[in-house]
DNA sequence: TGCTACTAACTGACCGGTCAGTTATTTTGT
DNA sequence: ACAAAATAACTGACCGGTCAGTTAGTAGCA
């Protein structure tokens, strides 16, 4: 967690973003290997530190976790998420718009790493989890529903459950993240992340088409 | 993994099904702490029995893992994945059919148990994760996808892409069991993962309605 | 039925290796 | 010279796997 800023130290020997240079290494690891089968002396390795030099940044293996959670959720804003839920009118290019831009997310080895780990980690780590869960998925999923629930009202789109639509929308762009990652499947040609969104967002804004005749 | 069966034992001294207790009481654990946290230890007590008797049927805690893997895909026939393959006319009942049996699969704790602790010990098992990936991946994505490109040839679904389209179809079931899982995130009043598939199909059956007028 | 011989099933102490975390010491920048 | 920065050697706990020995059941025989 603490990447030690607060107390600014004067000088450092080599560079000054050592924390971050930590967490770089730690995060290529855990992706490699898992948490667990990953040495504190590797992450040192790779960083180009000592061992105990990394206690000098983090106070323990677990910290390391926490740091690098806290590292990826910290750019998330509300803003963003406030924008969905306020959203008045036809639902669906709110929706376009937030796949394209998870896919293009996930597409970046760098981002899409994280939760990745903390999917894989979460039953030995559970505070973990809860930090990332409460970060983005209790922000992203009810900004959802709240939109779907307008566009319901306003006729927009049909009648379908907010709440449990909100997996068909996003369901199928982590169940590819995750087969992908997990067991290395890809359709012919790489992972294909637009082209997945894409044909996703036709089905699925045709699935949401409202009957004809209406308009509140 | 294997269930030394073949060298009958004459007797023995209290049930005849010491494995399976034991991958039972691994699985828990495994599912509680993951693989890693677990000891054989643990394991062995929860069987009711001592950790030396635990080696006496498997060689190995990675052995463990193994076992519990292939006792999962062991019922999976070929036969099921063919009939879908092969079938002719409108897919969309055959995706019901496919899908509702899925989310009933994935209810039961027991069952789903496996793929989610093969998901979460996947970078630390890759051997074990290919083989759950070959055995049930690498059929029933194929499957899917031929059964698609049936429909979109003989014009019953619109002209999606099938390969990319088999996400849309499953990817709700699964990323629903896998945020339940992981991040104990369940819309309010249980799982309800006959809700979701129903509401994902009314969406995808919708969303896969050929344009009026055409019939090859 | 009761005794002996036998063995499958099981136990728990132990060994060897690994690794998170600590500390005494050295290096480096000013 | 001084202190921050970094190191490398070290410690102690933990755990997978082994094995010599114990227990509880069966079989055969009288």
């Amino acid at each position: 967690m603490e990447t030690p800023d607060s107390p600014r130290p004067k000088f450092r020997r080599r560079a000054e973003a050592r924390p971050d240079e930590v967490l770089d290494a730690a995060l290529e690891l855990f992706t490699e290997q898992g948490y667990a089968r990953t040495t504190v002396e590797q992450i040192a390795r790779r960083a180009g530190l000592s061992k105990g030099a990394v206690y000098l940044y983090f106070p323990s293996k677990d910290a390391l976790l926490e740091g690098l959670v806290t590292r990826a959720i910290g750019p998330l804003t509300g803003a963003a998420f406030e924008m969905i839920a306020a959203h008045k009118g036809d639902p669906r290019p709110v929706i376009g718009q937030f796949l394209r831009m998870l896919a293009a997310a996930m597409s970046d080895e760098k981002i899409r790493a994280v939760p990745l780990l903390v999917l894989h980690e979460a039953p030995a780590a559970p505070d973990v989890a809860a930090l990332f869960r409460r970060a983005v998925l209790d922000r992203a999923l009810p900004a959802i529903t709240a939109l779907l629930a307008q566009g319901v009202a306003g006729g927009h789109i049909r009648a379908i459950d907010p709440e449990l639509t909100t997996r068909t929308i996003m369901g199928p762009v982590l169940a590819h993240m995750i087969l992908s990652r997990v067991f290395g499947i890809e359709p012919e040609g790489g992972l294909q992340m637009e082209k997945l969104v894409e044909n996703h967002l036709s089905i699925l804004f045709a699935g949401l088409e409202p009957p004809k005749g209406d308009a509140t």
